[in-house]
RNA sequence: GGCGACUUAGCCAAGUGGUAAGGCGUGGGACUGCAACUCCCUGAUCGGCGGUUCAAAUCCGCCAGUCGCCUCCA
């Protein structure tokens, strides 16, 4: 089967046709955290949707090959030199080094990545790694009269190009320097959007981290940092260049400028940006303090996938404006599907054997196979992606009901990744009429893409509901799991002589110490709350 | 000041020319002694005004509101 993915692309402000370099294959950037502090939930929704792209890209039939890079040095809270090193300022808040800080945060992020289901890319590269690659293509922007030295620095000189503000609309006159109070002019650009490439002067000295380069000791700007990274594990020619709507301008502007100087040709062809997560406020910032992270939700009792859902609801390119009402509404659709899909798992709870992680790492590589002979129909079943013993148990694979069922899914995926679309399909595979194992087999294959744990999810209520009894009574200790089945004995006495009152009261006293009862056609069922 | 985006039922949200998906909640019903669970049913003419068209939430214009970017930001 063909791709027919449809991808807003910021180069050109149009929905296009994706088509990679080199056919079967995707070459993915994605611009990594700085790693000073907590991710914060809105960082995290840029990650979750190109994870959804790059789960999807890869069900779609692609080999993906994608990087991130860890910004860890020449971050500057200011272009200016008079800036402070982000880095640094979270080294000094925490009293720790630089490195120290860097590795806590980053594990940290992708501690929260996993928990998110958020998979981790091929290749992660620390900028604090790749110093000589910077030097290099920094000599040779120099070579090739790009870049300039002045006060100490290495400057890209913007006005060497043609075409600078390919991303956004700017216009040179207009564009406010400074507008913000605590960015200050730097007076040795030639041209205000001039940005710098090398730091060898600097008025704060106490930067614990500088390299020798041919300019003198230092260390490298922002934006040539992705480049270089990418480059190196990319090579010259990228397919998609993801990143949050605020990297737009100016960091994928001179990203472009330096890496098109350097090449000599096209470097990027797809650019795939996400819109914020708001609150009421506004922007969620990290520089706004007080922010939401993943332990923070988890602490309030919710389940990490449930913001990814919460995520995955909305459209990549619209802002999000994120509320505590707004997730308790996700929260519970998430709970609700969860019954709904376990009332598909077959009898005796055959097992799911794929962990939450291996899920979020092993996402969809087979629907290819699949798809590449469309004719063949026998012996279907045992192609199924993940089809598990209990699925094949409980029913045949009613593949013309799968089939439509994909092809919805990949009409609302394919449709510029419209996630929201996506999740009603859920909805219409649990409402169309086939069997249990078409359904489950189904559902698995959508999670390989969305990735929210459906079938665990599942799984565990349907453990809580059908074997919850025997879970509670021998996780207590037995003592009280006897008193438990004693009062429900009592209780089923009671409602037996229509003492109602009696029953009630019984129910209560249980409630009371944190037992709470539910009559099932099994009988009543018990677990601790 | 410049650039850009958004505005659909109580809430979230899809839908870019053909007469409003889905979810949550609410209300009603079935089941249950009751409750919970589950199941069924239940709602909007699309920020305002004007225009184009046989036909507009969808295109154009104006107005209003909200938000983002303009060298810290995902």
């Amino acid at each position: 089967m063909e791709n027919n993915l449809n991808l807003y692309n910021t180069l050109t402000k149009r929905v296009e046709r994706f088509v990679p370099n080199e056919p079967g294959r995707v070459k993915m950037y994605t611009c990594g955290p700085t790693v000073y502090h907590f991710a914060h939930i809105g960082n995290l929704r840029s990650y979750i949707m190109e994870d959804v792209l790059e789960k999807f890209l890869r069900y779609s039939g692609y080999e993906v090959e994608r990087v991130m890079n860890i910004t860890d040095v020449g971050h500057l809270s200011s272009d200016a030199d008079t800036g402070e090193d982000k880095m640094l300022k979270g080294a000094k808040r925490e009293h720790k080094t630089v490195m120290e800080i860097a590795k806590f945060y980053t594990d940290a992020f992708f501690s929260d990545c996993a928990r998110l289901h958020i998979r981790r890319p091929d290749v992660v590269e620390p900028a604090t790694n790749c110093i000589a690659d910077f030097i290099r293509m920094i000599e040779a922007l120099m070579e090739k009269g790009y870049a300039y030295q002045a006060g100490g620095n290495i400057y890209f000189d913007t006005a060497k190009l043609d075409e600078y503000y390919v991303l956004s609309n700017q216009n040179a006159e207009e564009l406010a320097v400074g507008v913000r109070e605590s960015v200050e002019e730097d007076e040795n650009k030639r041209n205000k959007t001039d940005f710098v490439l090398w730091f060898t002067k600097s008025k704060f000295d106490d930067q614990e981290l500088k390299w020798e380069s041919p300019w003198g000791v230092g260390y490298p700007g922002w934006h040539i940092e992705c480049s270089a990274i990418s480059i190196r594990h990319l090579g010259e020619r990228l397919d998609i260049h993801c990143g949050g709507i605020d990297n737009v301008f100016p960091h994928h502007t001179n990203e472009i400028a330096q890496s098109e100087s350097y090449l000599g040709h096209k470097w990027c062809n797809y650019w795939f940006h996400i819109l914020h997560l708001n609150d009421a406020e506004g922007k969620m910032s990290k520089s706004r303090g007080d922010f939401l992270t993943v332990s923070l939700l988890e602490n309030q009792g919710y389940n990490p996938l449930v913001y990814r859902m919460f995520c995955l609801q909305s459209h990549y390119r619209k802002p999000l404006v994120f509320s505590f009402a707004a997730l308790d509404n996700v929260a519970a659709a998430y709970e609700k599907l969860a019954v709904r899909i376990a009332a598909l798992l077959p009898d005796g709870g055959a097992g799911l054997p794929k962990t939450a992680e291996q899920d979020a790492g092993n996402a969809g590589q087979s629907l290819k196979a699949q798809q590449n002979t469309p004719e063949q129909k026998t012996g279907k079943e045992q192609d199924m992606p993940g089809l598990t013993a209990g699925e094949q148990a409980s029913g045949k694979i009613e593949e013309e009901k799968l089939a439509a069922l994909r092809k919805a899914f990949l009409v609302a995926m394919n449709g510029d990744l419209n996630t929201s679309s996506a999740l009603t399909v859920l909805y219409d595979v649990l409402k169309t009429d086939a069997d249990s194992a078409t359904k489950l087999a189904v559902i698995r294959e959508f999670d390989e893409v969305l990735s929210l744990g459906l079938l665990e999810a599942a799984e565990n209520v349907k453990k809580s509901r059908e074997a919850k009894s025997a879970d509670a009574a021998a996780d207590a200790d037995g003592e009280f799991a006897a008193w438990v089945e004693q009062k429900i004995e009592e209780r089923k006495a009671a409602k037996k002589n229509k003492d109602f009152t009696a029953a009630d009261a019984i129910r209560e006293e249980l409630a009371a110490r944190g037992v709470v009862i539910r009559d099932t056609r099994e009988g009543t069922v018990w677990e601790l709350a």
